[in-house]
DNA sequence: CTGAATCCCTGCCGATACTG
DNA sequence: CAGTATCGGCAGGGATTCAG
């Protein structure tokens, strides 16, 4: 993360995980409720710190953001994220396919050409980062 | 960033910031558009960025989500959080602070005893958390 | 009680060079 | 074209100790 690491712990002793946002009994619809909440360590089996794992890394969400605008090949990437290098972007595909974020679509023939899009799980990842945005976006409201 | 840490770039050259979810011009609404989502490199004026940076490092989001429940002193988060070290709580603390997610409120008389609350724009990091959450919910759906 | 200071170890990421 | 191998610098964060 950039990062921060927002890594993973080296694991707690056991029992139920959780972490989760913030909602009492009658919180929002849809939401696990307190029993996950009430972890004491992060867990890496946690929704949010798996969200946070996924974006992990200083870059990766430009590599997102740049694919969900549309399939990409390796070089289109590093086109439009000059100042990345080779050694950390293949890093970061790798991670993000290993994420179940990203899928890679290796074309046969020479010269290699191999394509990066999105998975479904991939795509709603849009709404997160749109999150990310509004809230750093009101930075100096109120 | 986890680990990665998610953290500042040494600067790119200069010209507009940005880098932002995804969305054409016929994009959900509220959201600043295209301009912002040409940036080529990480940005710490990003919104994005910003968001990311103010929720970086391990045990930071547990912090912010075990305030979210309400006040709370030093030895309470201490509590709340057996495994977390003074200096990394105490460090977590002072970056909230800065980042404007929370509030301490130092309390005269002996022992010393300080109070921490989130700011409004702190409160806001619910949603934020939320949409974390339900995607890292989601992961093995499809 | 609430922290700040120090020490050390680990993992990130940038640069460079090299392979299929 | 699409990566991997290697190396070095530096920041993150855990444990311990000390201070206001």
């Amino acid at each position: 993360m950039t990062h921060r690491t927002v890594g993973h712990p080296s694991g707690p002793p056991a029992g139920p995980p959780g972490h989760h946002p913030a909602n009492g009994p009658s919180g929002p619809p849809g939401l696990p409720d307190d029993p996950l909440a009430q972890v004491t360590a992060p867990a890496s089996d946690c929704p949010v710190e798996i969200t946070l794992a996924a974006l992990h890394g200083r870059w990766t969400t430009l590599v997102v953001r740049e694919m969900l605008r549309g399939e990409r090949s390796y070089s289109e990437l590093r086109d439009a994220l000059p100042a990345l290098s080779d050694k950390v972007l293949s890093d970061r595909l790798s991670h993000l396919v290993t994420a179940g974020v990203v899928e890679r679509d290796r074309r046969p023939g020479w010269p290699a050409r191999v394509h990066y899009r999105l998975t479904s799980h991939g795509h709603r990842l849009g709404p997160v980062l749109q999150a990310l945005w509004d809230w750093g976006a009101q930075a100096g409201e109120d």
